[in-house]
RNA sequence: GCCGAGGUGGUGGAAUGGUAGACACACGGGACUCAAAAUCCCGCGAUAGCAAUAUCAUGAGGGUUCAAGUCCCUCCCUCGGCACCA
């Protein structure tokens, strides 16, 4: 053991750091059992890594030194999501090639990670825009295109002014881009599309598979948006055209009064270009039209805007039950992307047909009564199921009842069917930008659209001498010619590649695939090693609920469906942190000033302490803010359980303690295992200190005790504990040890205090030996002076005994 | 508006229906020191009291229970997600 020298985590760190690289301590791949540890791999930006990054790989890093501990091979690696947005604006800026400021950036990011002392095993580091790695990327997509889950569309799209390029529904965030924050417009762009809508039920199906967060789940769900209603036919009086509505409540049908269509329903350029009958006010509905067009989708989503419209007059709809002729409206409210386009105005029972009502003065008509009991409030529709009236033969019938008959009656008649609806779009997946992966198509001036031959991959990007986006629609990569102008595969003759770009999140979508063989990817088409490691055990991340996880698992559903992978799903559990936010409580950014590097806190405290302040602040999943004056508290945890060495006793096996330290010390085992399989590191810490604490008090610790505390700290404080097992003589590495299993013998401790209560307040805590029965415990009770003085003779009624718990007398 | 997670000391936070405030930070007092830092010991929800102790206290108000931070009902607030989705 030798003489103890001061606690010097500066030295004793970075040391342990290059043995356990150098003896590949973490690639135990050959044990039976695996585990799949993931972390959301970073986007390698310029300013580095703040103290919020890597709590979660912490955490994920804690759990499988933990499982490796327990016997499982595990697998925790490492790479970089580095197409994107930033690197090409500051490629832009700095006029250096994207990849360029990437390695840099990667370089950083790995010297900072370094220094926190984690398991990852580098070998298998990926780069999502290693030509290596993308050429799977393009892979993939051409597997998806082949089966016509890639199509071109010509309909507008989002288009956001400032970042030149198309974005999917789920680039943005209340009418804007989520990047730069401009209001998005329509744009009516040729785009290459994902049809993830094929894969909307599956995904919602599969969901209650899954050991995710309920709050994650549920934004899936919502994003997805499946909703069972009816798709009803109302006819054009007089004409064979007709309105197809989409409605939850084909109940209310009978409340019907008018019927809307969007401004962008295809029935209104028909009829507007019909010169005899049609639309008779066609300025005015052309007035509205050019209105509707200049607003942005943000303008016409607002929340307090009032509902607007224009009445088609001529146009009359028949309603499908009563035959009677109905008004028909234009109006920018109804959403040409959702159902079909066109609604029933049933303004008695919901609550935008009511506002649009009252505005146009359309009449109300009220055709569900509240169940019994209930009043319908005056001058607000009754939106809720209740009991149909003056619905003719389903007068009398509950909603849900009548929502059937209804269907079913439509069916029947050839006016409508049960329809369901979702409001996930697909998937917007070009990109007229620069640095993403090229898509690996060509157009054929003979044969159409032809795939670039499996040989041919990757389609590497090519340099160019301008990285700005030419705002036309096409990529910087279209200036290219030499690049674009390509033989057809096919014909041989005149073809031109596709020049636009994979968006931020296509490599996102499978590298989890990647890792399990960084070097041949084949493994995802020959599956034996994929079927050793998949799924991803438990995948530890933040801030994306809904994009990259639904695309992930939208990308893995259709290589499960392929036969290229074993599992339905990617990630079986999922465990989702809470941000660090700066003391201000703002978030971390180099824009507020108040970013705090990790390395200056390792520098300071150890890395040890960080990654035990990292995970002691608060629960895993809640948003925090940091707070550099708490990490003292941990580095004097650790030098605590540095001088602890001191204690122990020279007695080899046998333990020295007391009954009582010995069931804290197998409480702590429990503690520690359960916490960490549960993600509950700040309760495993508090309980590991609890125990260092008894430790301190003890004047011998035998060694088994000691070294058993060491193995319970090693997940959290990796260096001091594998210090520490080394000076207690152990040739090989902690992590090569086995994780302590607690003895539920020895959890019981000797004795015990029982709180004494009085019809429910504690009056005095006894200490009784563990295991007292009732008889004893009361005498005991009765006989204390504090019980007694509250007794004052009054009359015992009752006697409440929880084992080594309480003892409450009811007087 | 809908969905999800929350509301506990000066602060971060603990509590299978069973002694509310574990663990830690900050703070106050003491020891050591010429002094400081570090370290160690003691105290630390509020009110009253020299004290023993008593009363009150987990967003608000009701309820169930021998016993409620925890379960039920009504309401308020904070954070996160979704939202004219028919």
């Amino acid at each position: 053991m030798g003489v103890q020298k001061a606690y010097q985590p500066r030295s004793l760190e970075p040391k342990w750091q290059k043995e356990w690289l150098k003896k590949g301590i973490y690639q135990q791949y050959s044990r039976k059992k695996k585990c799949y540890v993931l972390d959301m791999f970073p986007y390698p930006s310029g300013s580095g890594l703040h103290v919020g990054h890597p709590r979660g790989y912490i955490a994920s890093d804690i759990y499988s030194r933990f499982k490796q501990l327990e016997g499982y091979g595990v697998l925790h690696p490492m790479g970089w999501d580095a197409f994107g947005l930033p690197a090409e604006q500051y490629a832009i800026k700095n006029k250096v090639h994207p990849a360029v400021a990437v390695k840099k950036n990667i370089a950083t990011f790995k010297r900072q990670l370094a220094k926190i002392g984690f398991t990852y095993d580098w070998e298998r580091e990926i780069n999502t825009t290693d030509p290596e790695y993308y050429r799977w990327t393009q892979w993939i997509f051409l597997q998806m295109w082949k089966k016509g889950l890639a199509y071109q569309s010509f309909s507008p799209i989002n288009w956001c002014p400032s970042c030149q390029t198309g974005l999917a529904n789920e680039d943005l965030e209340q009418g804007r881009c989520e990047r730069c924050d401009s209001v998005v417009e329509k744009k009516p762009m040729r785009q290459w599309v994902l049809k993830i809508t094929a894969y909307a039920d599956k995904m919602l199906r599969d969901l209650k598979t899954l050991e995710w967060p309920e709050g994650v789940k549920e934004a899936q769900r919502n994003w997805i948006g499946r909703s069972e209603g009816t798709e009803v036919v109302f006819y054009v009086a007089d004409t064979e055209e007709e309105i197809r509505v989409f409605t939850t409540r084909v109940d209310t049908i009978y409340g019907c009064t008018y019927v809307v269509v969007a401004p962008e329903h295809p029935l209104i350029n028909q009829q507007l270009t019909i010169n005899s009958q049609g639309i008779k006010n066609k300025a005015e509905v052309k007035g509205y039209l050019e209105k509707t067009k200049k607003k942005t989708d943000l303008e016409r989503t607002a929340l307090s805007k009032e509902k607007t419209g224009v009445i088609l007059e001529g146009i009359e709809a028949i309603h499908p039950f009563t035959a009677e002729r109905l008004p028909v409206y234009m109006a920018d409210y109804v959403l040409e992307s959702y159902g079909t386009g066109a609604v029933m105005g049933v303004p008695a029972h919901d609550e935008r047909d009511f506002e649009f009502a009252k505005k146009y003065d359309l009449s109300i008509q009220s055709v569900i009564a509240p169940p019994r009991g209930q009043q319908p409030v005056q001058d607000q529709p009754f939106i809720d199921d209740g009991v149909l009236i003056d619905s003719k033969e389903f007068t009398g019938l509950t909603s849900q009842e009548a929502r059937e008959k209804m269907t079913a009656w439509l069916s029947k008649e050839k006016l409508g069917k049960k329809k369901v609806n979702y409001k996930l779009r697909d998937w917007v997946f070009s990109r007229q930008r620069y640095w993403g992966e090229p898509i690996p198509l060509i157009h054929c001036e003979g044969c159409g659209v032809v795939p670039v031959p499996e040989r041919d991959l990757p389609v590497k990007l090519p340099n160019v001498k301008s990285y700005q986006p030419t705002g036309t629609g096409e990529s910087p990569l279209a200036d290219i010619a030499s690049w674009v102008n390509v033989k057809c595969p096919e014909c041989g003759g005149k073809a031109k590649r596709e020049t636009n770009t994979m968006p931020q999140w296509a490599g996102s979508s499978w590298y989890y695939l990647r890792f399990i063989d960084p070097h041949n990817t084949k493994a995802l088409v020959d599956g034996k090693k994929e079927k050793k490691m998949m799924p991803v055990d438990v995948y530890v991340g933040g801030d994306h609920a809904t994009r990259h996880l639904i695309y992930a698992r939208f990308w893995h559903k259709f290589l499960y469906d392929q036969g290229a992978v074993s599992t339905p799903e990617p990630f079986q559990r999922l465990e989702f942190l809470g941000l660090i936010l700066a003391s201000d409580g703002r978030k971390m950014s180099k824009r507020w000033g108040n970013v705090i590097d990790p390395n200056d806190v390792v520098e300071q405290f150890g890395a040890d302490a960080f990654r035990l302040y990292e995970m002691f602040m608060g629960p895993f999943t809640q948003s925090i803010a940091w707070n550099t004056d708490g990490m003292i508290g941990t580095r004097r945890f650790l030098e605590k359980v540095w001088k602890l060495e001191r204690q122990v006793t020279v007695n080899k096996k046998q333990t020295t303690e007391s009954k009582n330290m010995q069931s804290l010390l197998h409480q702590t085992i429990k503690k520690v295992t359960e916490d960490i399989e549960s993600f509950k590191f700040n309760t495993a810490i508090s309980s590991l200190m609890i125990l260092v604490n008894a430790l301190e008090k003890e004047s011998h610790i035998s060694l088994i005790t000691y070294q058993t505390s060491l193995i319970l700290l090693s997940p959290f404080a990796p260096h001091i504990a594998e210090e520490l097992w080394e000076r207690m003589g152990n040739k090989q590495s902690i992590f090569l040890s086995q994780w302590p299993k607690w003895d539920k013998k020895k959890i019981v401790a000797e004795t015990v205090t029982i709180a004494v209560q009085i019809n429910g307040k504690v009056r005095t805590v006894l200490t009784v030996p563990a295991g007292s029965d009732e008889a004893t415990v009361q005498a005991l009770a009765l006989a204390d002076v504090k019980i007694t003085a509250h007794l004052d003779g009054k009359k015992i009624r009752k006697v409440i005994y929880v084992q080594d718990k309480i003892l409450n007398v009811v007087v």
